[in-house]
RNA sequence: GGGGCCGUGGGGUAGCUUGGUCUAUCCUCCCGGCUUGGGGUGCCGGAGACCCGGGUUCAAAUCCCGGCGGCCCCA
């Protein structure tokens, strides 16, 4: 039954599928007159605030609190990690005038915000009973990109921007947030039905600062992978620059441990492009604003009122917990199933005469554009029980593309030949040498998103060299084609 | 850094090579009316565009120069 469900465009032609469902679905209006920035529209903006709302909730229900800073930092405080700066300052936007008058300090609009916190971070922490110390903030971060833009994946102004910062009185606390953020992001990824895989990044692509970084990517239909999500463990490089000590028990002072985690509107890049299909998007519907549309048929000259039949059926929805709405418009019900097909919306109820009748519904699944007869008593099981079935259709699909993706070779050949054929995700043995990398991305013309993580998945299997200088692999790299 | 392509109603486009019946094509969206209603009803009517500046010419969407903006490929 699934074959019914066309995925043509999607996968031939997705990055044009993207860029129209984009707009024709409401998400987003790319024509504001700033490159790289664009406008949330009212649809897209709930279907984000839906994923931001289970943020929230493992949050708070992992002992973070919510903080706000400023926008603006002051060149100063942005120069006092020399890697950090490094990294960003090819990209940062300046602040550099008020008015007409050139500012003694120029400010930057912040790329990400570690170096607006840390300042604050070594007032406030004081004592070994102020950790770990666990604060988070949704906001607007600003990066120049160079490349090419593409909206949610790559734009200049992220809006939707996440970032967990914690401190540590050790470097195994800091390893178990570590832990708790894989936790934390693995339950996201569960409510968003979409699989994904960590690895560890080589040092020369670790984020500016780290000890180490971690990266989540999801499998895009062209094969082409998207980073969605980030940890990283500071160890005390940020700490030293920015002077965040506490005192110990014993009365001595210590620098903090800290890491960051880190995600965006990327998110819901992913969860487009992964569930979706020729007809437009699929919503999982934990996150749907709308989780069942129900379009009555009316029939001339019936005595039958459809609309007040499915008002009902709405009603009991609502008061079941269900985001459901009655299309009443007056256009024809073929239009309002194209629409409403568009925008993702998971299920559809259709009620005519007929059903009015039988005293039944039609329930359409919008993974599987498949129809369904209930009886009308039974509808508020028969929803959520629909509701189970797409989450685990939608991951399971989801997940079968990932794995068929995923190819184990152990030439450079053989690697050449995945990203030629179908591209995706290549794993090949590799001793561990920048050199030797490097090498391995340019010969691919690929990224190497680094080594499998957790580190014991990460070890080669005994005997196998690295194809590029012939020693003994000591690790399992990871290369792809990124967004 | 190097090379290439392109700017036409809200969106997508035709026209440009060879200047003139361009009073600018078609699809979509939008507005009004009738009709219709279990997978994009049909018909009638309406609104809406040549990126900006300069030049060539009797005549420029079309050719030339400059600017601004966008896209693609390579390093």
């Amino acid at each position: 039954m699934a074959g019914k469900v066309k995925r043509k465009k999607w996968s031939e032609n997705f990055s044009e599928w993207y860029n129209e469902l984009i707009e024709t679905a409401g998400i987003q209006d790319k024509r504001y007159p700033v490159k790289g920035m664009n406008i949330w529209l009212p649809y897209g903006l709930k279907i984000m605030r839906n994923i931001e709302r289970f943020i929230h909730s493992e949050m708070e229900r992992t002992g973070h609190d919510e903080v706000l800073f400023p926008a603006l930092i002051p060149e100063t405080e942005f120069q006092k990690e020399a890697e950090h700066i490094a990294g960003f300052e090819g990209e940062v936007f300046w602040v550099t005038h008020a008015g007409h008058d050139p500012l003694d300090i120029r400010l930057i609009l912040r790329p990400t915000s570690e170096t607006a916190m840390y300042s604050m971070f070594s007032l406030w922490i004081r004592s070994h009973a102020d950790l770990p110390f666990k604060v988070y903030q949704m906001v607007n971060t600003y990066r120049y990109e160079t490349k090419h833009t593409r909206p949610l994946i790559r734009v200049r102004e992220i809006s939707r921007f996440f970032e967990a910062h914690t401190a540590h009185d050790s470097f195994e606390d800091a390893e178990r947030q570590i832990t708790e953020d894989l936790e934390i992001f693995d339950n996201l990824a569960k409510f968003l039905a979409v699989p994904y895989i960590v690895s560890k990044r080589p040092d020369w692509d670790k984020f500016p600062g780290a000890y180490y970084s971690l990266g989540a990517e999801v499998m895009m239909p062209d094969g082409r992978t998207l980073q969605i999500g980030t940890m990283h463990n500071y160890r005390q490089n940020f700490a030293k620059a920015y002077n965040i000590q506490y005192e110990t028990e014993e009365g001595e002072h210590e620098y903090v441990h800290q890491t960051t985690f880190g995600m965006s509107e990327r998110l819901l890049a992913a969860v487009m492009a992964i569930h979706g299909d020729d007809s437009g998007l699929v919503l999982p519907p934990t996150i749907a604003p709308i989780q069942v549309v129900i379009v009555p048929i009316p029939k001339k000259d019936a005595e039958a009122d459809v609309f007040a039949y499915a008002r009902k059926i709405a009603d009991e929805l609502r008061t079941a917990g269900i985001r459901v709405h009655v299309d009443e418009r007056d256009i024809r019900p073929g239009r309002k199933y194209y629409d409403w097909e568009l925008k993702g919306v998971p299920v559809r109820i259709e009620v005519g005469p007929r059903d009015l009748e039988g005293n039944k519904a039609v329930i359409a699944r919008r993974d599987t554009l498949t129809k369904e007869v209930v009886e009308r008593a039974v509808i508020v099981d028969a929803i959520r029980r629909t509701f189970d079935e797409i989450m685990e259709n939608l991951y399971s699909r989801a997940k079968a593309l990932l794995e068929d993706h995923i190819k184990r070779v152990e030439t450079i050949e053989e690697a050449k030949e995945v990203f030629e054929d179908r591209r995706g995700i290549v794993e090949i043995p590799w001793c561990g040498e920048e050199e030797c990398g490097l090498r391995m991305e340019e010969e691919l013309d690929a990224k190497m998103l680094g080594t499998p993580y957790p580190d014991e998945t990460a070890k080669a299997p005994e005997g196998k060299r690295c194809p590029v200088c012939g020693r003994e692999a000591k690790f399992i790299a990871r290369f792809a084609r990124t967004y």
